[in-house]
DNA sequence: GAAGACGGCGCC
DNA sequence: AAAGGGCGCCGTCTTC
């Protein structure tokens, strides 16, 4: 049997199907059956299959019972490469990128959708436009010859590969769903807000709200940010928003309720009882992930703000009878991959111990104080502007020069305008936002963009303030995209580890990753997470002596994991 | 009454 | 001590 098979759903819910030739087109004849499912199911043996998105064709299958092994996902692999090629705003969709190869005209991408509470997601949602399998497999094999193109067809392929992958471990995590007891959220809710009183209101929200107002001597709406700065404003004190950060330092009764009143309110109206309504059925959080959904890679979620889950709720995620909660957290993943991509000696030196990272860079270079070296290396991933941050910097460069130029670079990059890609190949899209100027993208030649900024009309300062924005994007995306580059051949890797067990993954959020087992298992998975980050690092970046160590707990609720 | 901007804050 | 990067989601306010 080849070992990779191309496969295209047809409405009725049958496929197309057929073996690929070296070359990515179909090696014998296509053929059709009456069922998708059963296609897949009775070919065990081939080791990819080639589809034409992940979303639209594996929920099936899961629901089912089937699972593969390995899929390319070529609606995700044409938005890499678009955006390796500088086309980030040109659709996507196989159809388009057929329309492309026959120079034909393009139809447009539909329109996403976000979830609603309860639905079954866009994941089942039927068909867009049927493209052909003969036509699908054209695409792919075009596809091949474009990854050849790129800056390093190897890195390339393997990010292509590797998202392919996040789309399976997505679509079972999505089925999966996270161990949820509603019980206990309920119990949490009622600790923090107290009973609900008619209407909703929870008792603790009224009370903090009661004291805010005698605070200022009159009645004040807490969650209006306007009528709390205007109540700041008649007892003499100058505020220009109500951020926590800024009104914290306040000498005012009012300030500490208030800030209760915040915490309190964000968990209440994100997170509290119409969320578990919405969002929690048969035990388990029903979210859908989708990977490569922000611009760095990282994944997001579509519906219950799953990745913004606050620590105090998290005491909800609890595993069944008998099963654990595997959760492990990468150590200090940022500077790591730093030190994997800038090749800075000294940096992976201290990054080739699994001992804390910060603890070492402030062993080397400020005095023993972590807290200042932490804040040293995040200013300059993030692009620090003033305060301390600067002084420290300043030292971070004396003391590694390479890792310290590559973040500079980076930023330089997008202050020109040019484009930077992760270590992998993904690449930021153009400064220039959808429609304007410039629209159609700057190809392969990163060619200097005159002044820096943006065309159009001049206002003084205007530019330059958009252009160093733009270097701190840069700056930052480098590294956070090259570490979701990271994360994603871990999750694979894992993902493979885990196929012979009953483990399943349950929740991934940037560099932290939860597989819920039996209670039997849960050795054999930690090693398999620590397996995987090794050959995360290995895969991802070459040859390096950088470690990606994981703090592991195993546990039965997610909240004692810290 | 729907859609979008905004302030604010949770997570990494 | 100062207020950097990436997101999603809420409620309010504004606009059409």
């Amino acid at each position: 049997m080849s070992d990779r098979w191309a496969i295209a759903a047809t409405p009725d819910g049958g496929a197309e199907l057929a073996p690929l030739g070296p070359d990515g087109l179909p090696a014998g004849g296509v053929r059709r059956e009456p069922s998708l499912v059963e296609a897949v199911r009775g070919r065990p043996g081939v080791a990819r299959w080639v589809w034409r998105s992940t979303a639209a064709v594996y929920p099936r299958l899961l629901a089912a019972g089937v699972r593969v092994d390995r899929c390319y996902d070529i609606e995700d692999a044409e938005t890499l490469l678009l955006g390796h090629e500088g086309r980030h705003g040109e659709p996507r969709s196989a159809a388009a990128a057929l329309a492309r190869l026959r120079h034909a005209p393009v139809p447009p991408d539909p329109p996403q959708r976000a979830a609603e509470p309860g639905s079954q997601s866009s994941l089942f949602e039927p068909q867009p436009v049927h493209v052909p399998l003969d036509d699908l497999a054209a695409v792919y094999a075009d596809q091949q010859r474009r990854h050849d193109a790129t800056a390093h067809p190897d890195r390339m392929r393997l990010l292509t590969a590797t998202e392919s992958a996040g789309m399976l471990v997505a679509a079972e995590m999505t089925a999966a769903g996270l161990p949820w007891r509603a019980d206990v959220h309920r119990a949490v809710l009622g600790e923090l807000l107290g009973e609900r009183y008619a209407g909703g209101e929870p008792r603790r929200l009224a009370e903090l709200a009661d004291e805010i107002s005698a605070a200022f001597g009159r009645r004040v709406r807490p969650d209006l940010p306007a009528d709390v700065v205007r109540a700041f404003a008649q007892a003499g004190v100058k505020v220009s928003s109500t951020r926590r950060w800024e009104i914290e330092s306040i000498d005012h009764p009012a300030v500490k309720p208030l800030i209760e009143y915040k915490r309190l309110y964000r968990i209440h109206t994100a997170h509290g009882w119409s969320w578990l309504q919405d969002w929690v059925r048969d035990g388990r959080l029903r979210t859908e992930y989708l990977p490569g959904g922000t611009v760095s890679g990282r994944w997001v979620t579509n519906g219950a703000g799953a990745l913004q889950i606050p620590k105090v709720i998290r005491r909800a995620v609890v595993a069944d009878p008998g099963w654990r909660l595997v959760v492990a957290d990468a150590d200090q993943l940022e500077p790591r991959v730093l030190a994997a991509i800038s090749r800075d000696p000294g940096l992976m030196e201290v990054a080739g111990r699994d001992a804390d990272l910060y603890q070492s860079i402030s062993d080397r270079a400020f005095a023993s104080d972590r807290e200042q070296a932490k804040l040293a290396v995040l200013g300059a991933v993030y692009g620090q502007t003033s305060g301390d941050g600067l002084r420290n910097l300043a030292v971070l460069r004396r003391r590694f020069p390479r890792a310290v130029a590559y973040v500079d670079d980076a930023a330089r990059a997008g202050e020109e305008g040019r484009l930077v890609r992760t270590w992998l190949g993904r690449t930021c899209p153009p400064a220039a936002t959808a429609g304007d100027q410039d629209g159609e993208g700057v190809p392969q030649e990163d060619q200097p963009s005159g002044p820096a900024g943006a065309p159009g009309e001049f206002v003084p300062g205007y530019a330059s303030t958009n252009a160093r924005a733009r270097g701190r994007f840069t700056r930052n995306f480098v590294v956070q995209g090259s570490a979701a580059d990271w994360a994603l051949v871990m999750l694979a890797a894992l993902r493979r580890a885990c196929a012979g067990l009953a483990a399943e993954l349950v929740f991934f959020q940037h560099d932290e990753v939860i597989v819920h087992c039996p209670a039997e298992e849960a050795p054999a998975v930690t090693a398999a997470i620590r397996e995987a980050a090794d050959l995360a690092g290995r895969v991802t970046f070459g040859d390096t002596p950088v470690r990606f160590p994981f703090t592991t707990a195993v546990v039965e609720c997610y909240a004692d994991a810290k």
